[in-house]
DNA sequence: CAACCCATGTAAAAAGTTACATGATTAA
DNA sequence: TTAATCATGTAACTTTTTACATGGGTTG
């Protein structure tokens, strides 16, 4: 499992508190891994508790707690790093939904391909700005890592946005009509 | 969720028994949806209980039973095919650990990265001999879908690729030694 | 002082994973 | 006749999702 350690990895990067890192996970990390504020909390107190990671609280801001990354949290990671993990599965319900159309007739699925069209359209608008805000000069080592990353999510997106067109050609050539 | 619709369009191109539709996930649909058997053994008892699907004893083959959709099956299928769903997110842990690799420091990765190169050229080769088996000639409106779906498979490979040959030359550049 | 956002949770349900169990049939 | 494979499951656990709860602070 990951998300203790895409934690870890993000209070790394910065210190802050679970609300914080729920907001991170909407951005930045969460183009590669999601989690909810609720998946979030129950990790940040598994990690505290393995004693990976220690929590402050914040002085008059109600029970905001930060917390930072500790040596054996920090050695934990760098372990996890140079582990060998799995490829990750492709998993999409929309080349079920176009696997089925094919079996049961002609279903009208122009209109999900458009609006999936649009969304990888936008997502890699999106990285191509940060690309060219954040990774535009030379880099440091840490700056081309970082690129590397970004980079993956372009090259995907990029891939979704030509496959869209090329199903949007094919499905005109029988229209449902 | 998909899997029940995901094993009533493997079913209605086909009839089969739980463990064909377990084989059938580790090729084909699997491709792009994946189940255990454990799973699938589940569903299908929950399928058949909501009357979407039938399961007709094979005399002689012990406790085999073969599994055929019914007519509310298929139409629940034909219903779900035309629902919008979400747009699938990415996630892939070797993002967390490269991201972690530029904040802690140089950690070996490249041989991380090249077996994951094998494994997206291993896959886009089965599919590409997939695609000139199956898609070569000309093709009914069912085959052109069909070979979209491939198409999917084929061009994420590809970014896949890609994406590898750059992160290798990039990792090149800063050797952990 | 009411409405809203901040911040942290609990509870329950659904989905997925891992390990193990069991009997039937087939091949050496 | 024994080993392997076929075929179907159970059980326990972990992870993820969804819905709800609660109190502190801030702003109109």
């Amino acid at each position: 499992m990951s998300l203790p350690h895409a934690l870890l990895t993000s209070l790394v990067e910065r210190p802050g508190a679970g609300l914080d890192l729920a907001r991170r996970f909407e951005r930045s990390i969460g183009y590669f891994w999601q989690a909810s504020h609720q998946q979030i909390y129950r990790e940040l107190g598994r990690m505290e508790a393995a004693g990976w990671i220690a929590g402050d609280d914040v002085p008059g801001r109600g029970r905001k707690r930060e917390y930072r990354v500790l040596a054996s949290g920090r050695a934990e990671l760098a372990r996890w790093v140079a582990e060998e993990g799995p490829v990750p599965a492709q998993r999409d319900a929309l080349l079920v939904r176009l696997r089925a159309d094919a079996a049961i007739g002609p279903v009208e699925m122009v209109e999900q391909v458009r609006h999936r069209l649009q969304q990888h359209q936008a997502r890699l608008a999106l990285y191509r700005d940060i690309e060219a805000r954040d990774f535009a000069g030379p880099l440091t080592r840490e700056g081309r890592v970082q690129h590397l990353v970004l980079r993956a999510g372009i090259v995907a997106e990029e891939a979704g946005v030509g496959w869209c067109r090329e199903a949007l050609t094919v499905l005109a050539e029988d229209p449902v009509t």
